[in-house]
DNA sequence: ATTGGTGATGTCAGGTACTGTCATCACTAT
DNA sequence: ATAGTGATGACAGTACCTGACATCACCAAT
């Protein structure tokens, strides 16, 4: 006889989930979706750090996707160019998971401190794009520029490919987002 | 014989500061802020809705500078312009608290969670540009990508601005970090 | 087979952030 | 005088999160 069901980790996502979705992040207690989960608030806190860490625990994949498709671009590719084709790669990622996506988008918009906790993770992201094309040989207030503005397009981006009607390519959407970019920047 | 000092909400926002720069954040609590500032935790939590928030009281009139700047740019001016006058106004503005400012941003790198407040602060403050934008007739889904861009930039500079070992006019920082990114995302 | 170590979980006690509710009392207007 | 107001205090309670120790299926070595 098996002291514990397996897979405690997706169980608590999966009840974090539903209960989130069913009756907003702000009523809903760790002690409910421990036990929806059959487990202890206690365990809840050994796998994540807090309430909102649940949400976010496919951040570091998306970090190293990033990182990796931008170390990895050909040494021709410009800052720019590798970084863009870093946030197409995801955009394959997140294609996949299209209704997961938007449920979980649907949450973190219903309350503040998701919305905090998805900040910081995007600027956590930012930095490792820095840090990235740095390895490229970009210039220090380049990479750190560069960095931020990829994700401000990235986010820009999910949001509007979240919010279509019609399902969309995030990767046409954020080339887009780019070519607007460059006009709006234009010099007169 | 009067029942309270005045200024009590001054109070709390200093006692905080130097509290906050001793200990750290984490290390502080609510009470003790209180207790320095002669109030109960109560009384704290009636000023500011939460522990953070008493580091953030000046965003709401740096956003209305902001909004006022962009709304009240003559019509010639193109949207990224305006946008730009308005970090350059914020510059000014910044300038004369430079010394507040640096450890401010001291106590805020020192913890994650202030960061987290700031981030959301800077997004507020990116929805608002955003919104004045469209009021100058600027097509939606630019806005937004402008609004974003612009606070990016805004972060980047003023991340140099403060941590520079020469003070330094922001302004001058905004100014070269748009000329830095038409460089970089100008077309091959 | 016995033994002992390991790792995931449970149990319990406690700290701190934050909220709701009611009491207090200087001040103010009538 | 009197009644109303507004900022504060007092106190109880909830929920997040942590530390410390106990439990016990599983596994490896003897």
């Amino acid at each position: 006889m098996v002291r514990w069901e397996p897979d405690s980790r997706e169980r608590l996502v999966q009840a974090a989930m539903v209960l989130y979705g069913e009756q907003g992040f702000d009523r809903t207690t760790v002690a409910e979706i421990a036990e929806r989960a059959g487990l202890t608030e206690r365990t809840f806190f050994r796998h994540f750090t807090d309430k909102r860490e649940v949400l976010f625990f496919g951040a570091q994949a998306l970090q190293e996707l990033f990182v990796t498709t931008v170390v990895k671009a050909p040494v021709t590719t410009t800052p720019i160019e590798a970084v863009i084709r870093a946030l197409e790669a995801a955009g394959e990622m997140f294609a996949q998971r299209r209704e997961f996506s938007v449920q979980r988008q649907r949450i973190i918009n219903g309350s503040a401190e998701l919305q905090e906790r998805e900040l910081i993770k995007l600027s956590t992201l930012a930095t490792a794009l820095a840090d990235a094309l740095r390895q490229r040989g970009v210039s220090d207030p380049s990479a750190g520029l560069i960095g931020e503005v990829a994700i401000a397009i990235f986010k820009n981006s999910f949001e509007r490919w979240v919010s279509a009607s019609e399902p969309s390519d995030l990767g046409h959407v954020v080339r887009d987002s780019l070519e607007r970019l460059r006009d709006v920047t234009a010099a007169t």
